[in-house]
Parts: C-alpha cells; sequence; structure tokens
DNA sequence: CAAAAAGATGTTACATTATAACATAACAAT
DNA sequence: ATTGTTATGTTATAATGTAACATCTTTTTG
C-alpha cells in the first residue's frame, strides 16, 4: 500500500512542511517533535505510540511522546486511527480538510488517508437530519489493498 | 439524546431479538450475556467495559466482560465505539446494516446510530477507486445533539 | 542585562483498557 | 456415564494513556 518510490523525500517534504507552517504559527518544532514527526512519518502505515518511545530513545518515556503527538495532531500534521490505535502522518496537510478519512489495510498494515467531498457532504446531511451539529468524524475504512489483493 | 419515554421496553426488545437470534443460530444467550446486553443497554449511551465489570458484581474480572462483548458484537447486538473505548447497544439489529454509523454527542453522551445508504455508497466508490477491497467501516460522528443544543 | 513569564521536557507514579494462558464448570451428544 | 464442546473463573500481565509536579529552555519585558 502506497509504495512509493523516494520515501526520504516525501519525509523530507512533511518536515519542510511542518516547518513552515510552525513559522507561520509562531510554534516551535522542537527535535523532539521533529523527531516524532519523522518518525511517524517514516513509513506508509500507522504507528503506535510505544513503537515511537522505543525508537526515540532507551530513557524516553510515554509522556513525552504523548506530548509530542498531541502538538503534531493539533497542528494537522498526524492523525490517530482509532481503531488501531495508531498515529498516522498527514502526507497532504497543505490541503486543511475538516476531516480526514483513512483506508487500512488488514493484510499488510499500511493505510492511507484521502478526502470526499461526497462522504464528507453525506454525513453533514445525516447529521444535520438528526438534529445534530457535527464538529468532528472519524472515518477508517478497513479491507484489502490492491498491492495484497494480487498477491 | 434518544429520550425514549419506555426505555425498559425497548431494552426488553433488545433482549428478546437476542433470544431469538440465538436460537436461530444454535447460540447461547446465557445469563451472563444477558446481562450484560442489559447493561449496556440500559441507556441510549455508550457503557464502558469497567463501568460493566462494575455492575456486574464485585467479584466479576475483565475476561468475562470482554468475553460477553465480544459475543454480542460478533452477533451484531453490540457494537464497539472505538473514539471513545465504548460499547453500544444496537437499536435495531433486525436491520442486518454491514456498515453502522454512529453519532456521539459530547454534551452528554448519549449515542445514536443511524444507517445512511450515501454514506455506505461513497465509502465503498471512495475504496474501489483506490484499489482497495473494503470488508469493514468505523464512522464516529462528534457534535452536539439537539438536546443539548437547545440548552 | 536580570528577572519574570511562558513553554517544553523530564520524571514518577498511576489510571485505563485489554488479553494470554490455564483451570474449572456447565452443557450437549451420543 | 463418558466424552467433547462451550462457557466461565482466575491469575497475571500487556498495552495504552494521563496526572502531577520538577526542571530546564526560550521568550518577553522591565
Amino acid at each position: 500500500m502506497n509504495r512509493c518510490e523516494n520515501h526520504g523525500d516525501c519525509v523530507r517534504q512533511i518536515v519542510t512542511f511542518a516547518e513552515d507552517l510552525c513559522r507561520e504559527r509562531g510554534l516551535r518544532l522542537t527535535p523532539l517533535r521533529r523527531r516524532v514527526l519523522e518518525i511517524v512519518s517514516g513509513g506508509h502505515r500507522p504507528v503506535k505510540a510505544y513503537t515511537i518511545l522505543d525508537a526515540i530513545s532507551d530513557s524516553a518515556r510515554p509522556p513525552t511522546v504523548y506530548r509530542a503527538l498531541d502538538f503534531l495532531m493539533e497542528n494537522g500534521l498526524v492523525h490517530k486511527l482509532h481503531s488501531l490505535s495508531s498515529y498516522f502522518a498527514c502526507f497532504h496537510p497543505a490541503s486543511r480538510h475538516p476531516d480526514c478519512f483513512f483506508l487500512t489495510c488488514s493484510a499488510c498494515g499500511g493505510a492511507a488517508e484521502f478526502c470526499a467531498d461526497g462522504i464528507r457532504e453525506t454525513m453533514d446531511d445525516a447529521a444535520r437530519g438528526a438534529g445534530f451539529s457535527k464538529s468532528g468524524a472519524v472515518v477508517e475504512i478497513t479491507g484489502i489493498c490492491r498491492e495484497c489483493a494480487r498477491g
């Protein structure tokens, strides 16, 4: 899923975007936050908090990781996939989508994010129809990706 | 959210449905499973596993609850709301929807399930378009319900 | 510049959510 | 009755996440 030829470029691009975004917003992309962003975006797959913890150093503790993740999520650079208790880098953070939708492959563990106005609109309609004022949505589709299906 | 006048009837109806379904499928709605189903459906709101545990008895242990929940989920009587780490009774299990969508109110903690063919179709299309063979979906919309919005 | 304020990280401890593994009990089917 | 199957009990622990307070770093401001 989402095999790209030059994933290093991909990570660099995300980090660069994060730098610019933090500069704009007067926030600090500290070494720790950058490191966590690099780890999360190191593969096109969701990463667990404790995997990040292990990757950072032998002495790092959970709050260190969760705080960095909170920062990155607040700024739209990382998303949480609730159905996997995992974190996933946003590979097109510039697009400022209000909701993000995910496909996760149960065979390879890969994931992809997509935006579909149709889903958003239908959800908005459904919520409105129920007298419900929507503020956010979790949409996580599970299945088998093209590469895994091909065998 | 989802205030109904005779919620006792509502619970009874779910339990009756569960009895019928188990009879049909040759499964056993044991006292424990029935109890857990009653607790989960005791309010129109998601319930945490450890709340169920406390409600069952002083001596019950986690696996007891998680096993009962697994049974109920396998049979479509209960759903897990991943974004809340909570479990929610299916109030219309007869309709055999392949995917269930949820609205959760961040003010009152209530929830509602709904079916929207539009959402399912759009998700199916999006998945297909990505070469993805969909097997399931988590859709959890957060916001404020009508009652809470009215104040 | 020094002092204060704000922001980030370190650290300890613990809370919450969930499962593995094995023992016992209940039930079903000859 | 015995045997196999299913369900539950029990112990222990894994996995995920947070509260609270200490320390350090950066920024602001007097």
